[in-house]
DNA sequence: ATGTCCACCTGCTGGC
DNA sequence: TGCCAGCAGGTGGACA
């Protein structure tokens, strides 16, 4: 699953077919991912063209000319692929171009979403109103940290995923950002200290723009959506590595499980 | 409010 | 070889 990285860029690789592009025929091809496909997404969509492409935390943007968005979620197993050729059982929904370009909305797991939101109001959709900063945005500030986390006792790994405390992290990058911190992520988050957070925020950022810039992470079923592999994951420290050695203090990477997730992580090197 | 658990769904992997 | 338990990038609802 795509966190922001991968998001960031199936948007761009979605950017390059789409942008300025008339939607000739948009086609479901079942009723619902997570929730029902909007009703009136085919009425909405079909003849638009497509004005802008975007992203918010892990959600994709479509702005067509017709005062609305298509907002896309890809959720644990969601890509988007381009010019597939021949369908498959998993691609839900389907757009072809005025140009004759195809994209299809694949989601074996179908924990993805499609909305409709309008274009003017996008930043109040109850998904969007109670969202953090973007990492790489202005609000990830050690004082937004400082207040967002205070008196919090869930650790410090559980709330970096919750999405309203920063848009966008998911459990790679938050193992990931936390190693490079030197964070246990067992930590109560209100107890993490000022140094520690000061640490903290470059981390995430330099980890999701590196991955950015490396083209995302490609696990078990993530692809960009013109089918090139991403290049991050060859680089986690902790990701992943249980039992690995620790790429700086040689000692085995750990795995425990949190709120019934991985967490993986060097013991010696976060504390 | 905060924290914890679990459901949603399919596919893959590893152990027996 | 085959089967089955366990696990996977997220979110949000139900509970204490």
């Amino acid at each position: 699953m795509p966190e922001l990285p991968e998001v960031e860029t199936t948007v761009r690789g979605l950017a390059s077919v789409l942008e300025g592009e008339q939607i000739a025929r948009i086609e479901t091809r079942r009723a619902d991912l997570r929730r029902p496909f909007p009703p009136d997404l085919v009425q909405v969509m079909t003849g638009a063209t497509v004005t802008g492409l975007g992203r918010r935390a892990k959600y994709g943007l479509i702005h067509v000319d017709r005062g609305q968005t298509l907002v896309f979620h890809l959720g644990m197993s969601g890509r988007w692929r381009i010019d597939p050729g021949e369908l498959g059982a998993h691609d839900h929904l389907v757009i072809e171009t005025g140009s004759g370009r195809c994209l299809a909305l694949c989601d074996p797991r179908r924990f993805g979403s499609v909305d409709l939101v309008e274009s003017e109001v996008l930043a109040a959709w109850p998904a969007f109103a109670a969202l953090g900063p973007e990492p790489l945005g202005d609000g990830l500030t050690v004082a937004h940290l400082r207040t967002a986390l205070a008196g919090r006792g869930a650790s410090i790994k559980q709330v970096l995923l919750d999405q309203r405390i920063i848009a966008g992290l998911g459990n790679i990058y938050v193992c990931e950002a936390l190693f490079r911190a030197g964070i246990d992520p067992r930590k109560a988050a209100g107890a993490v200290s000022a140094p520690a957070l000061k640490r903290l925020v470059p981390a995430i950022r330099e980890i999701i723009a590196e991955a950015i810039e490396a083209g995302g992470s490609t696990l078990r079923d993530y692809a960009r959506p013109d089918g090139e592999l991403g290049y991050f994951s060859k680089r986690f420290d902790v990701y992943d590595r249980e039992g690995q050695a620790c790429s700086r203090s040689h000692g085995p990477i750990a795995r425990i499980v949190q709120g019934g997730r991985s967490t993986w992580f060097c013991p010696a090197c976060q504390r």
